[in-house]
DNA sequence: GTGGCATCTTGTCAGTGACAAGATTGGAGT
DNA sequence: ACTCCAATCTTGTCACTGACAAGATGCCAC
């Protein structure tokens, strides 16, 4: 192992990443991801700051990962509303640190370009809601609210078992829920 | 200032629920509020062993006050809904540690009841969602999430500022979206 | 090949959660 | 009134943490 480490930031972040999809964002050092690179105790401190700066780096990766798997579903607002929800099972960590506010810069430059994306693609999403008229916000605020509130009861295990154990498959009729009658009544 | 606080329990709990409202679960120490209620750095530790064991209490509470809440407002769908996003806003540190489950023992005696009671309540609620039919679970779990997930965008500021600055009045039009149409397709 | 700079290390400090052991006190039983 | 006991709170301690400062290393442009 030489001196320097190479790729110090991509591997503490990843480090990051799974040691909180394990077992949530307080339960880790800093120094333990340092140890668990093999490097000092302050190595990540040059990278990051502190640890408010690596959960940034999280965050903003989190957000352009989120942008690009809402993108890659489409245009329907259901298949958007399900991959809402599938990304924020498969890469919880990252979803989870997207959401703390409190615990990184939601100022941060990157945090708000890769956020400002995201975003984007959700309103262009809630366009395809069934009766969706032009400045409906309240049905695009019900289909946002609905994929992040299902996301978050899932994360949080509060679901009845009766749901199953596949999200995709249990949100969709969930957020079909938001369409019946829609269109047969015309609004 | 006698040997015996008198209330360190009740003090404590409520020292914890403050700090938690201004800056959340991470930023402050059992020390801290030991502090602040004028007790030793170790007197917590005998109420409430650890600080799961203060969040915990902190948990078990919310859930009766949650529950105690959503009975105050009655039997219709709307009006569970926008007085669970009023909670939700209005006591928002017990509505945090609520669902954060990896920061307490969601086993606990107290925490189950409590729990248990709120959750029948909700599913009360959700009885009279218009188009509601027996055994409609996408249609309860829809109104649950989305009251949910409009709760947890609220506080996490993730929402447009057009929306207002009313937590309730906002909710209340969002809400209104799940029953579009519904009565009138006769679903 | 050398100077500069990003990268990483060592050293240190106050603060933290957790535990152990001892001090204090109110109150129940007699 | 007295004793004793259990709940309550204190003091002391330990390994660990985040944060900062200062120094060592080595890659790369020139």
């Amino acid at each position: 192992m030489s001196y320097h480490h190479g790729n110090l930031r991509r591997t503490i972040i990843d480090a990051a990443v799974e040691a909180i999809g394990d077992t949530g964002t307080a339960t880790w050092s800093l120094r333990e991801l340092a140890r668990r690179a093999g490097v000092s105790h302050a190595a990540p401190a040059h990278h990051f700051g502190d640890k408010a700066g690596l959960l940034t780096a999280v965050a903003a990766e989190g957000f352009e990962l989120f942008a690009d798997a809402l993108g890659a579903a489409g245009d329907d607002f259901l298949d958007v509303g399900v991959a809402y929800v599938r990304f924020a099972v498969e890469r919880r960590a990252y979803f989870e640190v997207m959401w703390s506010p409190e615990l990184y810069d939601t100022d941060d430059a990157s945090v708000v370009r890769a956020r400002g994306r995201a975003g984007e693609i959700l309103v262009s999403g809630s366009r395809s809601l069934p009766g969706n008229v032009e400045g409906d916000w309240a049905g695009a605020i019900a289909a946002w609210s609905t994929a992040h509130g299902f996301a978050n009861l899932w994360l949080t295990g509060a679901l009845p078992s009766f749901v199953g154990d596949d999200p995709a498959a249990a949100a969709r009729p969930v957020l079909e829920v938001l369409t019946r009658g829609r269109a047969a009544a015309g609004e």
